[in-house]
DNA sequence: AAGTTAATCACCCGAAAGTATGATTCTGCG
DNA sequence: CGCAGAATCATACTTTCGGGTGATTAACTT
């Protein structure tokens, strides 16, 4: 960046130069002023071209693309009014986990599990927790 | 492009224009070369700046991805020894049938369904159909 | 201060899932 | 033909799930 202004800088000089050279060189003073401008637009237009590409030129962005891209829609979390905890217990029953092992992990009760998944599952509109999975997975709620 | 090119045609004209009105309606012939100079060199570098970016511009290519491409590994399901029916099962359960639909929709008992399930955890070395499921996705055996 | 939501836990009961064992029928293959 | 593997079904038993109801507490929102 700083380079390219630098150059186009040193480049509008030297054009200044070399026109003055030219007119004090060959005392052609009377070179139309057509001429004069037609020149100096050819010039400009194409510093311009090469100024504006390389100004405008964006450097190749690599982007790692995951083999599942998952990005979760909290929005439909929200809709769906499924709690920060309920989803925990959603990924852990996705997971393979049993009531008694999510239980474990969350340290809550068995019950308290229990109620979640009830909750949940009504909230999802299913019956069963591999229903739940499935669904989950459909709306991307789930990778 | 050939619009690119006609557009600039047209500044091109316009600037002329321009010039020889100003010159002709305020007879100020007397603007000295440098202004003319500096007034088309800044134009002809916009333009150019302008042209050059929709000249080298590339339009964006789209690309249609596959969003889950999925291809079963038959040869790992012969490995694991899993039968047509018990994979036809495994299917049904990553569905979130129960297994009393299972059996209905295959039109056999719910014990036989209970064996299936059976042979197809041990087969899948797990304890439940929620991880059955997640297994069998890891494994590619499901979608 | 009162109301709302989330999170927690309990108890009960029935349904579903899973385990173990054994048996019968069917089918493809050497 | 005979045998192995697959598919079928049964019975009995244990574990896990899921539904319903009710209650308490903490953290908010109004």
């Amino acid at each position: 960046m700083r380079r390219t202004v630098v150059l186009y800088s040193l480049a509008l000089a030297a054009l200044v130069f070399i026109l003055k050279f030219l007119e004090y060189r060959y005392f052609v003073r009377d070179l139309s002023m057509e001429f004069y401008l037609g020149l100096v637009a050819v010039m400009f237009t194409a510093l311009g071209v090469w100024a504006g590409y390389k100004l405008t030129r964006k450097k190749p962005v690599v982007v790692e693309v995951p083999v599942r891209s998952f990005v979760l829609d909290e929005g439909l979390l929200a809709q769906l009014t499924i709690s920060k905890r309920e989803y925990e217990v959603l990924e852990l029953i996705a997971k393979g986990l049993s009531n008694q092992e999510i239980a474990n992990k969350l340290f809550v009760s068995l019950n308290t599990v229990k109620t979640h998944t009830s909750n949940l599952f009504s909230k999802l509109d299913v019956k069963r927790r591999t229903q739940a999975i499935e669904k989950a997975q459909s709306l991307r709620l789930l990778p």
